[in-house]
DNA sequence: TCTCATCTTAATGCATACGTTACAGCGTAC
DNA sequence: GTACGCTGTAACGTATGCATTAAGATGAGA
């Protein structure tokens, strides 16, 4: 027993700092995605425990909000296990994500865009340009990601928005892992282009359309990849 | 203390009895969605607990998961809270629905029904057109969620079903409060008799425009509904 | 050597203990 | 009468205890 915090028991927190279950969660949530617990791991609730050095209790409440986020399964003898990513999952991601951002993409189109946000996603777009040229992937795949996240954001649809996040978290290990076998995404920046100027221009139903073939795309791309190189355990 | 079950720690169930915190979650949910807890009523853990017949840690289990579904808040000194639905959370979640059971029926259209799901569906419109002669609202509004869950099952995308079962429930209280309140739904029936013809004749991009219509129209139907009722807190 | 039954042990699900703190109720000062 | 501070209590967050059981080990029999 980690011996230097011995029972301070926090009760109804002091409001601003955040509970153990909480803290308990993000950790793990991080371990999760940055790939120091691969798919297939497991983790005990004890072991998970002292390495955050807190009791079993809020470790266990993590781990039950992170199973009802499809990233784990909570297995009785062995703790909770990293769930893989198959073909098959990514083509149930993609398909909803093609869904929900599309219908994104139109009302945000429809509603309008503030100037202010457009420069936001453009910003984005530019970004991406640029990483592209340095070869920095791992800086294009964060533009992206702040594009699509802000995106999704403007539609001020709380739950697409907590929705979308969740698919993209279950999604991301297989992301960055093909981030590198993949072809470079020359043309999914143009694709964001077109995007961006068919919402300024206000036009809803090219707007969706753009973005469910970007998505459509980007999905068959991986899922494609992931089945030849016979990837079934990301 | 209900003396009657004294201790008998349950560990690592024996398989087939469900856990203390799966039963509690399932009967929380179920005073939630057939109204016994309605909007704005909180439950402490205590009592919770009480009611259930078990200690507080399955009973915090189980709201945790709950309010993961967006279906009650936790407050730290008033237990659970059942979350009020308003207007705004309306469209929201018909926004969400719109495009999530769209992409279902296209998927469904695309891939072509067994003759068996249809008459599964078809049986549900039937239903829905006796219920409407016989004027119980209460089995159009069953078999109405049956013809819809039906569908959305046979798309087979384990998380497009999960998330429009979660909507459902977020939204079920209001469903069930403005089925008297609203126009009677005959036309909603045609639209699912026209959605089940256009999936049969594989044709997905009109199954998917007859559904986007179909959601749409309920939704703002529903919306204007509450907001002309003024109705604040379902 | 392989299979199966028994035993050991570790991980769990749940109950309970405990310290902290937000809130209600009360009294006092203005 | 109102505002403010004090105090007691109840609810909670977390830690820990305990009975249960599934998985792995061990050994016997074929």
């Amino acid at each position: 027993m980690p011996s230097g915090s011995a029972a301070f028991g926090d009760a109804t927190l002091p409001a601003d700092r955040q509970s153990q279950a909480e803290l308990a969660y993000e950790k793990l949530k991080q371990l999760l995605l940055d790939g120091t617990l691969p798919a297939g791991a497991q983790m005990l609730e004890q072991e998970a425990a002292e390495r955050l050095n807190m009791s079993r209790t809020p470790v266990r409440e993590a781990m039950v909000r992170l199973r009802q986020e499809g990233m784990v399964e909570i297995r009785p003898r062995h703790g909770m296990r990293v769930l893989p990513i198959s073909a098959t999952d990514m083509a149930e991601i993609y398909e909803v994500l093609t869904a929900l951002e599309g219908a994104a993409a139109e009302a945000v189109a429809r509603r309008g865009v503030p100037a202010r946000q457009l420069s936001v996603l453009r910003g984005a777009v530019r970004d991406m340009d640029k990483a592209l040229e340095r070869d920095d992937l791992s800086a294009w795949a964060e533009a992206d990601e702040r594009f699509h996240s802000h995106l999704v954001e403007l539609s001020g649809n709380q739950r697409l928005i907590q929705m979308v996040a969740q698919l993209w978290d279950q999604a991301h290990r297989a992301r960055m892992l093909t981030l590198r076998l993949r072809p470079r995404p020359t043309n999914s920046n143009r694709e964001h282009e077109a995007l961006v100027e068919a919402m300024a221009a206000g036009k809803p139903d090219l707007a969706r359309q753009i973005h469910e073939d970007h998505r459509r795309r980007a999905g068959t791309m991986l899922i494609e990849l992931l089945e030849r190189l016979g990837l079934t355990q990301i």
